[in-house]
DNA sequence: CGACCGATTGACT
DNA sequence: GTCAATCGGTCGG
């Protein structure tokens, strides 16, 4: 139903995808397709929140160039950022981009499609969920999304194009509705609007 | 080294 | 609405 299965061989989004900027790949990811195979046992969601990050920008991890912590940032397109952050929570970029750019897009909110039991068990350590609000906060925020996916340290600098985390591209002739805003959670840089979502979804729940 | 703080979340008044 | 949790990164001395 989500056009991953249907095809024999899933259309990971290509390299020319991700070399383009963040603020041109941003919203092209709505829509598109994570999957994660996690211990043998793939996940999907479908992206409906996402930020643009880029060197020049006071809010971004590679404002003041390339460290041990945001190497990955400085890579070409195609590659996964994650970091660690408050004490407890990772969040997880795509690098956008050409090398030395050091431009990202982080995943803020993802619709879960397939591996629900997963994603549940990940975040609450239990095999069903309580409430319909859990089925939402499953997965929307951007270290919600990385603990139902099961992304951690270990991920970082991940390949999108092999390995067990990857981007599908949407299934042509879906249309949806997308709305544009500044940031969350950032205090510098707050004037941008380089934050995108898809409108209506539950899974991005208006202010998140 | 010590101090501060964060691209967050969940519990609580 | 407020606020604590919790720790690696970063920066000043």
């Amino acid at each position: 139903m989500v056009g991953i299965e249907r095809n024999n061989r899933p259309r990971r989004l290509s390299r020319d995808f991700y070399k383009r900027t963040s603020i041109s790949v941003a919203p092209d990811l709505l829509g598109c397709v994570v999957v994660r195979i996690h211990r043998g046992t793939m996940m999907a969601g479908k992206i409906v929140e996402v930020e643009a990050y880029k060197q020049s920008d006071p809010a971004s991890h590679s404002y003041r160039g390339k460290t041990k912590r945001n190497e990955v940032m400085f890579r070409e397109g195609g590659f996964l950022y994650v970091y660690f952050t408050y004490g407890m929570h990772y969040c997880a970029n795509v690098v956008t981009g050409r090398a030395g750019r050091g431009e990202a897009v982080l995943i803020r909110a993802v619709e879960p499609l397939v591996g629900i039991e997963r994603m549940v068990w990940n975040r609450y350590r239990r095999r069903r969920i309580r409430s319909p609000k859990e089925l939402v906060e499953l997965t929307s925020g951007p270290a919600r999304f990385c603990q139902a996916f099961g992304i951690d340290k270990r991920m970082n600098g991940a390949s999108l194009l092999e390995g067990q985390i990857y981007i599908v591209a949407k299934d042509r002739g879906i249309s949806f509705h997308t709305g544009r805003s500044t940031r969350i959670g950032i205090s510098v840089g707050n004037e941008k609007r380089w934050r995108w979502y898809v409108r209506g979804n539950e899974w991005f729940s208006g202010k998140r």
